[in-house]
RNA sequence: GGGCGGCUAGCUCAGUGGGAGAGCGCUUGCUUCACACGCAAGAGGUCAUUGGUUCAAACCCAAUGCCGCCCA
């Protein structure tokens, strides 16, 4: 074997042999249970980053684990078509061409597209391989495929048959650049340094009222004017009239509880076409809608001079018209929040428009009575209240947009008028018998398809064996922004089209971000790839970084340096391994030796290896996977490495067959608790180890209960390593060589003293003059160079210190009446103990 | 505006009421026959601030400050 471990040697051909011996693949048939996880379709405008890997690594550690464990997994992979993020990848390399999609057309669009989604496609696939994720590519879903495009129109034409979809206008978050609505979770709030306007308006019959406003070019489309009913200033206004300045349409003044007192001077200008707030105000009081403005954001507004003008100039020639008229009062700086197209940036316009909408009523009562009753169970716990705040709050679902790309919406109109809803293209009116139909030109929202992910990739809407092994799936793992957009929804659909929700557990992972603890992104120049980090470290290390982090807080700095921690241990392993592999002779392979054991070493590590288990195996199965990585690694490097090798290294030089077994058991065992973070490095050494190999990836996961838990060896070894440390310590205070040196070791037995020996690498003797006395036994310690006399006087005051405190707190009588007996008697033990340890220290001899 | 999280060693982070921890970095000594991607020994922390609960607080409660995120 090689000194060190290259990761590029071995991960790709281990990916293809398992991949090529059918590893990955899911048996619907099996009798075994099932366990089953869809990955979230990853976002196809670009390459995976942090988040990808960190997720990835995640789902996969699962999904080794469960089939080490015994299940038949489903690990489904797929992707998403992204529709408004797609199109504007698109329209952005048309743009460096010098062209748009409306000059290209529509087929010629189309192509572009599927072009991408190959090339993105196969960037992503390449990607999720590269970091070892054991995902049945047999079964790769994505959204536009033909049978999930049914999937799509059949969940639509179920819901439309519920009479939960339908067609209205309202006030939408419309994307004047993507022509098209989006949805509220779309939108991206940003802080605006603006004006406010302050406008008077004339009365009809005398007088004026001045609202406020920064946005003034939306007066064009002013319908009303409303006031607070309470509002004394303003209570005789109700029921006179204003006139809309520059424009000469008279506005009736309401009263209504929505309007803000404290805002601008309390009095509201009322534009229904333009804002949520205001369309309510308007339907409440019956105003006129007008809407001002077109789909690319200019004004619309035929017979004024500001017809046709982008809104940012009509709002300055609105304004300069009302100083030249005298009725702009005042103008003051203003700050607020706009929001903005979290796809192309543009800002968007609250828009009147004609949309299609999914009523949320059963679906959401649904859903919150799902989680509720613990049917979907969050890991960490307190994001169950982040879905359900916001499904309580939930208003109807916007599900179409004005987009080239996506699912149709499958609504058909006839030559005579009459609306077919159909999953198929109908080719007769069942009313009119019209062969001749134009289809809705909506597509639907790229969260509607998402929506069906657990099981539309499974076959759904036909009965498939895939449907029924591996319905309802057990886990989504995701980042906490994707709550809304995604989970809660296939919570509802899944509930709703299948009689079951899609997953049992949600488990929201961190946020990766750049080390300085900026956002991780490509445009601010903070984006890490994985793929650079695996070149540098290996796939192992880099799951091995996000299995210790993932789950530990709710944001990580990213830092490259535990990266590569994890790839030193990696060598770490690799050099444990060679070394048991370099001892001569052949292991029995028996496992006797494990039943007989003799040494206290071989007793102690094989307690350890008991203790460590279970806790790797816990922090699975309770999604703290730092306490699983974190534990391998202590008991691999600190326990393993550092003392039972160092302590059996004469024992293995000399072939000692029971000093073998238990080093290649621990091996075995750990390779297999480590396999589903670090896969690669596990199974490569794991195929060393002697004795016929199938592969580590479908070994059992170590279930070892109890059975070598040996409280007695391990207090025994403790008080080894103890004397050992203490020991090293004389020799690094007296500079004395690493070798050599005498020890006398009083009322400690023979095994103890050799091991320490041994360890110290000091001789040991009968009886010794002078020396240094030692706190951790009755014994003492020379060396030829000198005595350590300041590390004791050290040690003694360290000692001192700690005894004073804890018989301060023992002497408390509140604290000998009050706290439980059994943390007294470990406080007075420990007392006691340090008592000998001075006393010891102190020792003339 | 509502909600959530964080503030612990130089850095990145563990630590759910009874002796302050890890990795990396730093200092010193070691090319010891598994590993210098290593070994051994060290230095380094009024656990953000203030108050409260408790025999006992990094941990529970309240307030404050700063950083970040989600939602509107």
């Amino acid at each position: 074997m090689p000194k060190a471990f290259d990761p590029q040697a071995i991960e790709a051909g281990w990916y293809a042999r398992w991949e090529a011996d059918g590893l990955f693949v899911a048996d619907p048939f099996t009798d075994k249970k099932t366990f089953t996880m869809c990955f979230p379709p990853p976002n196809i405008t670009g390459e995976l980053h942090m988040g990808h890997a960190l997720q990835t690594a995640i789902y996969d550690l699962l999904a080794r684990y469960k089939r080490m464990a015994g299940y038949e997994v489903l690990f489904l992979p797929g992707y998403d078509h992204a529709a408004i993020a797609t199109q504007n990848v698109i329209e952005k390399q048309l743009a460096r061409e010098g062209t748009t999609k409306e000059e290209l057309g529509r087929a010629q669009f189309d192509a572009r597209v599927d072009a991408w989604y190959e090339e993105v496609g196969a960037t992503i696939i390449n990607q999720l391989r590269l970091e070892g994720a054991s995902m049945d590519w047999t079964r790769l879903r994505f959204t536009m495929d033909s049978r999930y495009y049914r999937s799509v129109m059949t969940a639509f034409v179920a819901f439309y048959e519920k009479g939960w979809i339908y067609r209205a206008p309202r006030i939408v978050n419309w994307c004047p650049h993507d022509r098209s609505a989006i949805s509220d979770l779309e939108v991206e709030w940003q802080e605006h340094q603006d004006t406010l306007y302050f406008i008077k308006y004339q009365l009809e019959g005398g007088g004026d009222v001045t609202i406020a406003t920064v946005r003034p070019e939306t007066m064009l489309a002013d319908t009303g004017v409303a006031v607070n009913p309470d509002d004394g200033r303003y209570k005789d206004l109700i029921g006179r009239t204003a006139v809309l300045p520059l424009v000469g349409r008279t506005l009736p003044i309401v009263g209504d509880d929505a309007v803000e007192k404290e805002f601008g001077t309390g009095a509201l200008k009322v534009t229904p076409g333009h804002d949520a707030l205001d369309y309510e105000i308007g339907q409440r009081h019956g105003l006129e809608i007008v809407n001002g403005m077109h789909e690319d954001g200019s004004m619309n507004v035929p017979g004024l001079p500001y017809d046709g003008l982008p809104a940012l100039e009509a709002r300055k020639r609105v304004v300069d018209d009302l100083k030249a008229e005298g009725l702009l009062v005042k103008e003051q700086p203003y700050t607020h929040e706009v929001g903005h197209c979290d796809r192309c940036h543009y800002v968007i316009e609250p828009l009147i428009s004609e949309q299609w909408w999914l009523r949320m009523g059963e679906l959401r009562d649904n859903a919150i009575a799902a989680s509720e009753a613990g049917r979907v169970r969050w890991h960490p716990e307190r994001y169950e209240r982040t879905y359900l705040d916001w499904l309580r709050g939930l208003r109807d679902w916007n599900i179409g947009r004005q987009l080239w790309l996506g699912h149709r919406v499958p609504v058909y109109r006839c030559a005579n008028g009459h609306t077919i809803v159909s999953v198929e293209p109908p080719t007769k009116c069942a009313e009119c018998g019209s062969e001749s139909f134009e289809q809705d030109p909506d597509v639907l929202d790229t969260w509607f398809s998402s929506a069906l992910w657990p099981f539309a990739t499974l076959g759904w809407p036909d009965d498939t064996d895939d449907l029924k092994a591996f319905y309802p799936t057990d886990i989504n793992c995701t980042a906490r922004e994707i709550i809304n957009l995604w989970v809660s929804r296939m919570i509802m659909t899944g509930i709703e089209l299948m009689g079951d929700v899609p997953f049992s557990d949600v488990v929201i992972h961190c946020v990766v971000q750049a080390a300085d603890g900026r956002r991780m992104s490509k445009s601010l120049g903070t984006g890490v790839d994985p793929r650079d980090l695996m070149t540098k470290y290996g796939a192992d290390a880099l799951r091995a970084w996000a299995t210790s982090v993932a789950m530990s807080s709710q944001d990580v700095r990213f830092d490259e340096s535990r990266v590569e921690g994890y790839r030193r241990f990696c060598t770490k392993l690799w050099n444990a391994e060679r070394l048991v592999l370099g001892s001569p002779g052949t292991p029995s392979g028996s496992l006797g030796s494990l039943e007989a054991r003799e040494h206290l070493e071989d007793r102690w590590i094989l307690s350890r290896l008991c203790v460590a288990a279970r806790e790797v195996t816990r922090g699975i199965e309770e999604f703290t996977f730092q306490d699983s990585v974190n534990t391998a690694y202590g008991f691999a490097w600190n326990e393993l490495c550092d003392w039972y090798l160092e302590a059996v290294k004469d024992r293995l030089r000399d072939g000692d067959p029971a000093a073998q077994d238990v080093a290649f058991f621990c091996l075995d065992n750990l390779l297999r608790m480590l396999h589903p973070i670090m896969p690669f490095v596990t199974e490569e050494l794991w195929s060393r180890l002697p004795g016929r190999r199938d592969y580590l990836m479908r070994a059992e996961w170590p279930d070892l209960h109890d059975r070598y838990v040996d409280p007695g060896a391990e207090e025994e070894f403790t008080q080894v390593m103890a004397i050992v440390d203490e020991v090293r310590g004389h020799r690094n205070a007296a500079g004395a060589p690493k070798r050599g040196g005498e020890l006398r070791l009083d009322e400690v037995s023979g095994t103890v003293s050799r091991l320490v020996a041994k360890l110290a690498l000091v001789q040991l003797v009968d009886d010794m003059d002078g020396g240094t006395p030692l706190a951790s036994a009755p014994g003492r310690v020379r060396f030829p160079s000198g005595q350590g006399d300041a590390r004791r006087d050290k040690e003694r005051k360290r000692l001192e210190d700690d005894l004073a405190k804890t018989r301060a707190k023992l002497n408390n009588p509140q604290f000998q009446e009050k706290a439980p007996p059994e943390v007294v008697a470990n406080l007075e033990e420990r007392a006691a103990g340090l008592q000998e340890a001075l006393d010891r220290l102190n020792a003339q001899d």
